[in-house]
DNA sequence: TCGATATACGGAGGAGCCCTCCGTTTGGCA
DNA sequence: TGCCAAACGGAGGGCTCCTCCGTATATCGA
C-alpha cells in the first residue's frame, strides 16, 4: 500500500536513474523488520490499540523511529495484515477448483470465519474491509473482494445460485457475521447463517 | 441497570424504611439529566469513544461528578441508549399484530436497519448486544432479543418459517449488517440480506 | 580509503485522556 | 435555623499520541 514511508523496490544497487532515491540504508531496513514484528505480536495480544510507544520499546527502537516508518497506526495495522489476508485470498481459487461452485463459496465463507476465529488479531480490522475513509485498505479490500467475485461467479454461472446476487452484499454479510465475533457459539452461528444465506441464494423464486 | 450510582426509584418522598437511603438530592438529580444529555449529543457526534472530560465540559459540572454518577464509561453509554433500544423493542409486538408472521419479521428487521441508520449513534454499541462480558447491558439485550423470539416464534408457530430456525442467529446476523454501516449503499444492501435470510428461511428441505 | 552528506535515529515535550482522591460546598430534614 | 450526609469540583498521577530537532551513521563519489 502506499502508507509506509520506506519504499523497498528500488532498482537492484548500482547505478540510479536521475531523480531516483537511493536504497534504503540498512538500518532503516532492519528496524523496519523489527517494528513490524513486534507489532504484530502486539497486535494478537492486545488488538489493533495497542500502545504505539509500547511496540516501539518491544523492538528496541525509538518512538520517533515508528511513526517515520509508519506514520499512522492504520499504517502499520495495515502492514501487519496485509500478508494474512492475502493467504486468505488465496483460498478462493483453490477452493473453486476442488468443489461445485456453490459449495466452494459456502466453503470459502467458512474459511474466512475459521479465519478470523484463529486468528483473533483480524476481526477488528474487518470493519476497514468496508469502510468509506479506508484508501489505505484499498489493496486488502480488492484482494478480498476479488475472491468474493470468483467465487460468485462461477456459482451464478453454473446456475448454482440466483443471477441477482450480489457479490458484495455477500461480503457485508461475511464481515457481518464475522465481526459479531463474541460469545461461545459464535463461530459455529456463523456457519449456520452462511448456510442459511446459501440456501437463500439458491432460491430462483421470481427471478429472471 | 445496575449501573447507575444514583437509584431513581424509591419510595415516593415521606416517611422512609429502616435502612433505606434517602432520597437524592435536587442538585444530583440535575446534574445527572445534564450528563445524560451532554453525553447523547457528544456520543452522537464523536462516538462512544468520545471524551468524558468533554462531555462533563459541556454538562457544566467536574469531572469528578460524572464519575460519581456513571463509574464506567459503558455505564453512561449504557443509560444513554437504554431509551432508545426500549423504542426499538416496543415495534415488535405492533408489528406483529399487524402483519403476516414471516413479514413482520422481516418488517422489525428493517425497522432496525432504519434505526442504526437514522441514529447512528446506535452502531458502535452493537457489539454490546452480543458481546459476552456485558454483564452491563443486559437488560438492553434481552428486551431485543426478547423481541425476536417473539416474532421468529410467532414465524414458527405458523409454518412461515422453518422450525429449526434460531433467534440468536439471526440476532447477530441483523447486529452483523446493521454493524457493516459505511458506504453509500450499505442501508440498502442491509436489506437485501434480510430478504435473502428470509427466503433462506421459509426453505423446509430436509427438516423434521 | 576517506570524507561529505543525505538519511535515519532517539527521545524530550506539549497536549489530551482516564480515573482517583479529598477538601469544600450545599440541600434537606429536624 | 442549624447540622451533616450527600454531592461537588478539580488537581494530580499515569498513560497515550504525535511532533520536532539535535545527533549519529551508512552510503557514495573522489
Amino acid at each position: 500500500m502506499g502508507a509506509d514511508v520506506t519504499s523497498r523496490s528500488r532498482r537492484a544497487a548500482g547505478g540510479k536513474a536521475p531523480g531516483e532515491a537511493r536504497k534504503p540504508r540498512a538500518d532503516a531496513q532492519r528496524n523496519r523488520d523489527g517494528l513490524l514484528e513486534a507489532a504484530k505480536v502486539a497486535f494478537a495480544e492486545v488488538g489493533p490499540e495497542a500502545s504505539l510507544e509500547e511496540i516501539a520499546r518491544r523492538a528496541d527502537v525509538g518512538i520517533g523511529t515508528l511513526y517515520r516508518h509508519f506514520p499512522t497506526r492504520d499504517a502499520i495495522v495495515e502492514a501487519v495484515y496485509r500478508r494474512e489476508v492475502q493467504q486468505l485470498a488465496d483460498a478462493a481459487p483453490r477452493l473453486s477448483d476442488t468443489l461445485p461452485p456453490a459449495e466452494a463459496l459456502r466453503a470459502w465463507m467458512g474459511v474466512f470465519i475459521d479465519y478470523v476465529a484463529a486468528k483473533k488479531v483480524i476481526a477488528p480490522a474487518l470493519k476497514s474491509l468496508v469502510g468509506a475513509q479506508s484508501a489505505l485498505y484499498a489493496d486488502t479490500v480488492s484482494r478480498i473482494s476479488g475472491a468474493m467475485a470468483l467465487l460468485v461467479e462461477r456459482a451464478q454461472a453454473s446456475g448454482d445460485i440466483r443471477p441477482s446476487a450480489d457479490p458484495a452484499d455477500l461480503l457485508r454479510a461475511l464481515i457481518g457475521f464475522a465481526y459479531v465475533n463474541s460469545g461461545p457459539d459464535w463461530e459455529a452461528s456463523a456457519l449456520r447463517l452462511i448456510d442459511l444465506l446459501i440456501d437463500g441464494l439458491r432460491l430462483q423464486r421470481g427471478e429472471p
